[in-house]
DNA sequence: CCTATGTCAGCACGACTGATATTC
DNA sequence: CGAATATCAGTCGTGCTGACATAG
C-alpha cells in the first residue's frame, strides 16, 4: 500500500502542477489575477480577517495583507473593524468587487466548463468524485506545515 | 449540464488553487524548486527539446529556456545538439540530476504519501481515478489556448 | 510580560513580453 | 524570404522573512 501511495503522490504532484499553469494561462486575459479571484469568492458570503484568509489560501499573513491592500486601491473589498477585538481587520467585498468576481467567474468557469464537456460523463464525474477527496487532502496536508 | 459543468469549474478551481500552494509549502525546504523537479522528471526517460519542456510545463518557450540554464549551473543537465537539426538544443539529465531527483522525489512524495494516508481507501480511488481525467482535462484546455 | 494580529520594508523566484540570432 | 527554435534583456507579479506597532 505504502508504495502504492508513493506512486500516486508521483502522479498526483505531476498533474497538479501541469493544471496550475494551464488554469492560469487561460484565465490570463482578465482583469483579476487567479488569487484576487479566489480572494473574493472567499470573502462573497461574509468578511473574514486578513489571517483567515492567508490560512485559507495556503499563504502567509503578509502576503494576504498585501492582496488585500491591492483590492482595497481597485475598490474590490473595504476594511472594517471588529468591533469585539481592535486588532483584528475584517475584509468585505464592495458592490463593485461582487460585480467584477460575477464577470470574472462567469468567464473562467465558462472556459473550464467547455474543457469539461470534452470529456465523457465518466470522466467528469472522476473529477467531481475527487473534489471532496482532494479538499480532504488538502486538509491533511495543512496539518503537515 | 452545462450548469452543473460550470459549477464543477468552480469547485474544481478552487481545489486546485488551494493544493497548489499547499503543495508548494510543504515542498519548500528542499534543495530544488517545484518546476525544477518536474522538469527533471520530465527528462528523465529521454532528453526533451527546451520547447517541447515549456509546452509540457505550461509555461513560454524564455521561461523554459532560464530555468534549463539554472539546471546546467548546478550540473544537473546537459545541453546537447540535435543531430538533424541544429536549431534544437536537446536536454539531458546528468547523473547528478538523476541523484539528486531520486532524493527530492522521495522526500516528497513520502510527505504526500503520509497525506494520502490520512484518506479512506475510497478516497484514495477517487484521487487515483481523476488522474487521467485531469490529464484529459488539460489536452482540453492546452488546445484552448 | 507574552501572544496574537496586521502592516511595512526589502528580497527572491519565476513568469512574461519584445528583440535578436541562427537554422530550416 | 517566412517560420521555427532558442536565447537574452528587462520588467512585473507575488510569494517570503524579519522587524515593528498595536491590542488582548
Amino acid at each position: 500500500m505504502s508504495e502504492n501511495l508513493e506512486e500516486l503522490s508521483g502522479r498526483y504532484r505531476d498533474i497538479l502542477r501541469q493544471s496550475v499553469y494551464l488554469v492560469r494561462s487561460i484565465d490570463a486575459d482578465g482583469e483579476l489575477s487567479t488569487g484576487q479571484v479566489s480572494t473574493l469568492n472567499m470573502i462573497f458570503v461574509e468578511p473574514m480577517r486578513v489571517s483567515a484568509i492567508a490560512r485559507y489560501a495556503g499563504i502567509k499573513v503578509p502576503s494576504a495583507t498585501e492582496q488585500v491592500i491591492k483590492l482595497e486601491s481597485a475598490g474590490m473589498v473595504e476594511r472594517i473593524a471588529d468591533a469585539s477585538d481592535a486588532r483584528v481587520v475584517l475584509v468585505k467585498i464592495t458592490a463593485f468587487g461582487k460585480k467584477k468576481l460575477a464577470v470574472a467567474n462567469k468567464r473562467r468557469n465558462a472556459n473550464m466548463a467547455a474543457a469539461l464537456s470534452e470529456l465523457t460523463a465518466q470522466e467528469q464525474q472522476a473529477v467531481a468524485d475527487a473534489i471532496p477527496a482532494i479538499a480532504k487532502l488538502n486538509i491533511a496536508l495543512t496539518a503537515r506545515l
